[in-house]
DNA sequence: CCGATACGCATTTTT
DNA sequence: TGCGTATCGG
């Protein structure tokens, strides 16, 4: 009960508080992660089972780092949370229940580009324009219906929808989303827009699984509700339909979002549709100086929409945020990387402590080569990400395939790669059968004559040649674990052949990432096995990855570097030392948003969230001209600049001058802005409040049926179609966690040992004996992965054995001896 | 099947 | 300007 006296009053009342649902509106920089995370210790404290308790964040790396605070407060009993992102605990619901829905529990997860290849071929049958209809702007129209549970015959007849999409030219939108739709079943696939709305159609159609799973889970947190959209406010609403237990937090004025379909309605609105809700407000931002937090209040004010509270901070008042105004951005460049370094060498500030926040990546070239050329170590973030690399995607295709053979996408993908002479007419062929006759790629491939495709006899050759390749997989995918067959794949489908024909840099480099691949699935499996699962299988595998983002492959840098990422990326995180560069008209705000009052107040959060990263000292810049596209452009300061209240800045001498004229003319636009402000309702054609039942309703399958030729559903009524494997739940730990992954491999054999190991007894002991190493409770050891550890317990015998072992860095684990690799070191 | 060339596009991106 | 993609030619 101890930690209790570690909260503020608000943040206490907020963890108490436990007589029905609650919103906790948390200021940045105020505690939020702590509240969560000894809300739901009290939770466990107050009697309830950690398997009765939800928590759903956004992103991995959110949910395991309340996991491991978690763990720290109560135990491993934290492990058996359900907490994780969305869309990994949905996937996970989804996979148990996969079968009503007409999916097998290994479908794939598509992937943003995934879906727009799909979505890009689709179009190309229809015989539409691709410069008309671009692929992309197709898929955020599909995502947006999506992200409001629209399904594709409700679309097509939401005349609303329809005229706006005629408006825009594509006005066949509606019979594309239908198609996608069905081939995304036919492939056994869901794209993550689908992780969503197939959870809310499961909890909607099927009313007695959604009762156990609202049974199941008593109480309900929400991480970041600002940024939830419609699907998943809805689905919460389902989970808390039996005991309206649900404490949502969040900060509306770091709604930042919307373009991905987030919706702050969700969050202001919260206490209309929960209306016995409790509000908190955290408002003692631990993180910042007090004139860092009145610069960013004195700027977040002038929004129109927002919960109003009232940050402060006590910690010492601080420097005021000093303005640069530089000619150009090489300038700005200059600038900014002088005073990094004079912090650096005057004030010993580490690199480490130095962010440069930008509004778009084209800004970072500037700064990386200023700081470059001082020898400055810096990162950037926000790369393409390691699973988006050419040579990752085939591989983890094979894996697809071998898993889920009617993976489309997966099957174009390689059905030529490395290349075996199966050239585009003849994936043209299969093509054209497949979607005629309504069935997978693979069907066809398996009896090509069935389907009426015309082939000489070399073709079939190599199509069955391909075939038998992946059943080989198939095969193997029941058997061998993960690891064993991520590694079969890798050597007989020929990818590594190929990447071994020459030895050019970047033939080497992909191969490195091959091996880093594989070296990831053989941790991923070590760790599942020391969790103590037996079978370790591709899908189990397959099921994390996809969800996996390179944020969450983050190694920790022994370097000590400057970071430099956009503002968006850097949302959650804190500095001592803050950059936001770019301060200029077009840029930030950027050039679309300025139009619409909307779009100009997330722009203006934006910042807010880019201010409050800053814990002692803040600067901003601007430059006058800009090198953008091909040419140099003029622009002004941002206006954003005139938001701050001039005593919490430290501006340029001409600046100062200018201020006085622009003065009027500012508050003049200011008045506009807020005037404007009940013209518009929203401007995706989506009003917030009218996606009832109407639109879904009980089409799950909106088209005729899932012919995948294994699992057929109709969409009417929903037969289980033998689901193929049993599925033991798995954790949604992260493989390669958050410990260091290059640690050289200790064999468990190794240890040194210390004699006499008492019989342990089955259900505790003291010590015990595993391949040939004794163990004792109070034994150090080191351990590949996590670290030097203290043993605090053991479990079991022989085999059996389980070891807790709470480690120095790594928290507390329960290791299965069998598999765990560590050796004795006292 | 690969390479050269032209074209068009260019916020932000938790999953 | 500089990249990624689309298309054509050898």
């Amino acid at each position: 009960m101890n930690y209790l006296d570690e909260l503020n009053e608000s943040q206490r009342a907020a963890v108490l508080y436990n007589e029905g649902p609650s919103l906790v509106i948390a200021g940045a920089g105020s505690g939020k992660t702590r509240v969560l995370t000894y809300k739901i210790a009290y939770l466990l404290e107050q009697g309830y089972l950690p398997s009765s308790i939800l928590a759903l964040t956004f992103t991995n790396k959110a949910a395991r780092e309340m996991k491991e605070r978690i763990a720290r407060q109560v135990g491993p009993e934290a492990r058996r949370l359900w907490m994780g992102t969305f869309h990994s605990i949905f996937s996970r619901i989804l996979r148990k229940e996969s079968a009503v829905l007409g999916f097998t529990p290994n479908f794939t997860i598509y992937d943003s580009s995934d879906s727009k290849n799909l979505l890009k071929t689709i179009i190309k049958e229809k015989g539409f324009d691709e410069k008309t209809y671009k692929p992309g702007s197709v898929q955020s129209h599909i995502s947006n219906a999506k992200n409001h549970l629209v399904l594709p015959l409700a679309y097509a007849s939401n005349p609303q929808l329809l005229q706006a999409d005629a408006s825009m030219k594509m006005p066949k939108i509606y019979e594309i989303y239908q198609e996608y739709w069905n081939r995304c079943r036919q492939s056994d696939a869901m794209d993550f827009d689908d992780l969503l709305v197939y959870t809310f159609i499961l909890f909607h159609n099927f009313p007695e699984v959604c009762r156990r799973y609202a049974e199941q889970f008593r109480y309900v947190l929400v991480d970041e509700y600002q940024d939830t959209n419609f699907a998943q406010h809805s689905i919460v609403q389902q989970l808390t339909s039996v005991y309206q237990q649900v404490c949502v937090v969040g900060d509306d004025a770091q709604s930042i979002y919307s373009f991905r379909g987030a919706n702050i309605e969700n969050i202001l609105k919260f206490t209309k549709i929960y209306p016995n809700a409790r509000l908190f407000k955290l408002e003692q931002n631990y993180r910042s100086t007090q004139n860092i937090v009145r610069a960013a209040n004195s700027l977040i004010e002038k929004n129109s929409e927002q919960i109003r509270k009232e940050v402060f901070s006590e910690k010492a008042e601080g420097d005021r945020i000093q303005v640069f105004s530089a000619y150009s951005d090489i300038e700005e460049g200059e600038i900014v990387a002088n005073q990094l370094q004079r912090l650096h060498l005057r004030e010993h500030e580490d690199f480490r402590d130095f962010a440069i926040l930008y509004r778009t990546n084209a800004q970072s070239r500037i700064f990386e080569e200023a700081l470059r050329k001082r020898s400055v170590p810096y990162r950037i973030y926000g790369g393409l990400s390691f699973y988006q690399r050419k040579e990752i995607k085939d591989l983890i295709a094979y894996f697809r395939l071998a898993v889920n053979s009617h993976d489309e996408e997966a099957f174009k993908r390689v059905l030529n790669y490395p290349a075996r002479g199966i050239g585009d007419t003849t994936l043209k062929k299969l093509q054209a059968a497949a979607v005629e006759r309504r069935v997978s790629l693979w069907t066809v491939l398996e009896e090509p004559l069935t389907y009426g495709v015309s082939i000489n006899k070399g073709t079939h050759a190599k199509l069955q040649g391909f075939r038998a390749l992946i059943e080989t997989f198939r095969a193997a995918a029941l058997e061998k674990d993960a690891y064993e067959l991520g590694a079969q794949v890798v050597r007989e489908s020929g990818i590594m052949a190929d990447l071994c024909q020459n030895n050019d840099p970047e033939n080497l480099s992909r191969r490195e990432n091959v091996d880093e691949l594989v070296t990831g699935l053989h941790d991923f499996v070590a760790t599942r096995q020391e969790e103590g699962n037996e079978h370790i299988y591709l899908t189990d595998f397959l099921s994390e990855v996809s969800l996996l983002t390179d944020q969450d492959n983050e190694r920790d840098d022994e370097e000590a570097k400057v970071t430099l990422m956009t503002i968006h990326s850097a949302k959650g995180l804190e500095f001592r030392n803050v950059f936001i560069v770019g301060m200029e008209e077009e840029l930030f705000p950027a050039a679309q948003s300025v139009q619409n009052y909307k779009a100009l107040e997330e722009e203006r959060r934006l910042f807010y969230v880019a201010l409050t990263r800053a814990e002692e000292r803040c600067y901003l810049s601007y430059a006058k001209s800009r090198f953008k596209y091909g040419k140099t452009e003029f622009s002004a300061p941002s206006r954003f600049l005139k938001d701050i209240n001039p005593r919490y800045l430290d501006l340029p001498a001409e600046d100062r001058l200018q201020r006085q004229v622009d003065e009027g003319a500012s508050r003049f636009r200011r008045q506009q802005e807020g005037g404007s402000l009940f013209g518009h309702s929203g401007t995706d054609g989506y009003g917030s409040a009218g996606f009832g039942n109407s639109s879904w309703e009980g089409h799950v399958g909106g088209n005729r049926s899932a012919t995948r030729s294994g699992a057929s559903a109709p969409s009417a009524t929903f037969p289980s179609s033998g689901a193929s494997r049993p599925e033991g739940h798995r954790k949604a730990q992260l493989f390669g966690s958050s410990a260091p992954r290059h640690l050289t491999r200790v064999s468990s054999t190794a240890g040194t040992s210390s004699g006499n190991a008492s019989a342990a007894s089955s259900a505790s002991a003291s010590s015990a004996q595993v391949g040939g190493v004794s163990l004792c409770v109070g034994h150090q050891i080191e351990h590949e992965r996590f670290g030097r550890g203290e043993v605090i317990r053991l479990e079991g015998t022989g085999d059996n054995c389980k070891a807790t072992v709470r480690f120095q860095h790594a928290g507390e684990k329960q290791l299965l001896l069998k598999f765990a690799r560590f050796k004795v070191v006292g």
